[in-house]
DNA sequence: GTAATAGTGTCTCTAAGACAGTATGTT
DNA sequence: AACATACTGTCTTAGAGACACTATTAC
């Protein structure tokens, strides 16, 4: 313990740290037509943007997008900052998650690194590019990178695994999956998306239930015309099916009733 | 933009951070005995643990516990060290939740804190004590905090705000209500933790909602004696009450069934 | 017709929600 | 007997869950 009372807000006194970067893992759902379809559902991938480190420490590794934050700018700003310099992505949904900051996550000295997680319409992607010190900017399959034990740069792997866990337990108990939807959709693709993030999840009565007004929890609703008759899209079936969009209103769940 | 590769790595070329401080936001229930009680249920409120700073900046006001963090430990090292060094308490729940980067947040310059909510039982605070550079350590309504508008150090109060209001969201979709009620607890007493930190929550059947299997989620479970017999507890009523503990299962909920 | 998606019909089981009534045992 | 908490009885409404069945329409 200190006993000089200066020296508790003093920090000339102490190592301060060497930075604090801020890294972003960005999840998108690329969706694939299926090539014998008739009008069919697309194949869904759940994905991350990586990029190539071109310089040490971890040269020639993946990494997640991310840089050092100024003076001027909150970590918010950094990683929205970051994010645009070095992908090309901006104005999307992205929220901080969790700080990184065990001793020697860092070759380069003393780095509290502060992890978010965005989650992008694929279609935001399609300008992104590689800055200064990037060699490659690239989207890579989620399921691949887990199962392959393949290693990133810093404790990267831990991180995107950690923001991976997060936008799972997100999906179900939040309204984010409209990140991966268009503004109106229908109930397979809500479900078709929901299972490209949560694999686990099944739900046999899926479209029924949510065709119950309750169970909806005022979060979806039909979508409908300027006379008040239900709005339907045929994209991706014979027959028309009912679109819905979300409300805008935050789920309230509870374990208590 | 920078166009020096090495620039975007060697700390050395930029200001870095004056420090990354930790800063705990410990709430607990405390219980009052009503005073023409036969057996009855007990007051609570919800309170935060607050200290009176001793010195600049903010000195006299009233702040959260915590300190800077040391090279050689996490952050939650770092809160878990503050957190015993200024109060004496330890071994509690505790968790990160937030970054407060805004420039100029801190007078001694360019600092980003570290915010933890910590969730303690009554019972493990009768130790606490004020460090050094702490005149005193005290526990203060949350509800006279909010409602009196006043100011704590530095940006604390939103700090406390958003803990706040992170608890509440817990208190709903997690088992926290555990970490402020002994291992066995009546229904009663449960339900009026839960409207201790949320108000607005309301149940007027709370009682036969929990005692139906399917409610409780695998959550909560009777707690049985040796024979399997109903465990009861009358010490807040004359009719005896059924005991329950949390089970340690995760609750799952979900917005989509 | 076939394919692919979008539903509906029907059944059983159980929860939700309201609210009055009963149970227990100390004071 | 009064009190404070702990239930239970009863009724209505409605979702959950399963699964077979029908609907739509491009090809």
């Amino acid at each position: 313990m200190t006993t000089d009372p200066a020296s508790n807000y003093s920090a000339r006194n102490y190592r301060t740290p060497d930075g604090a970067p801020a890294d972003i893992a960005i999840f998108t759902i690329t969706t694939e037509q299926r090539l014998k379809a008739t009008k069919s559902l697309p194949m869904r991938e759940l994905k991350v943007l990586l990029i190539k480190r071109k310089v040490w420490p971890f040269e020639g590794m993946l990494a997640l997008p991310g840089g050092f934050s100024r003076e001027t700018e909150s970590m918010y700003d950094t990683a929205r900052r970051e994010l645009r310099e070095e992908t090309g992505v901006d104005g999307v949904h992205m929220e901080y998650f969790n700080v990184y900051s065990e001793p020697g996550r860092d070759p380069r000295g003393w780095m509290i690194s502060h992890a978010f997680l965005a989650l992008v319409h694929e279609d935001r992607l399609l300008y992104r590019k590689a800055a200064d010190d990037a060699a490659e900017v690239g989207l890579y399959a989620v399921k691949e990178i887990v199962e392959s034990r393949l290693e990133l740069a810093f404790d990267h792997r831990r991180i995107m695994l950690d923001a991976l866990e997060q936008i799972r337990r997100m999906m179900l108990i939040t309204a984010i999956a409209k990140e991966f939807l268009p503004e109106q959709f229908t109930l397979s693709e809500l479900y078709q998306v929901i299972r490209t993030v949560v694999p686990d999840f099944e739900e046999s009565n899926f479209i029924r239930k949510m065709k119950s007004t309750q169970s909806r929890s005022g979060v979806l609703e039909e979508v409908t015309d300027a006379m008040g008759n239900p709005k339907k899209s045929n994209e991706f079936s014979q027959r028309a099916a009912q679109l819905y969009r979300f409300t805008g209103e935050l789920p309230r769940l509870s374990l208590y009733g």
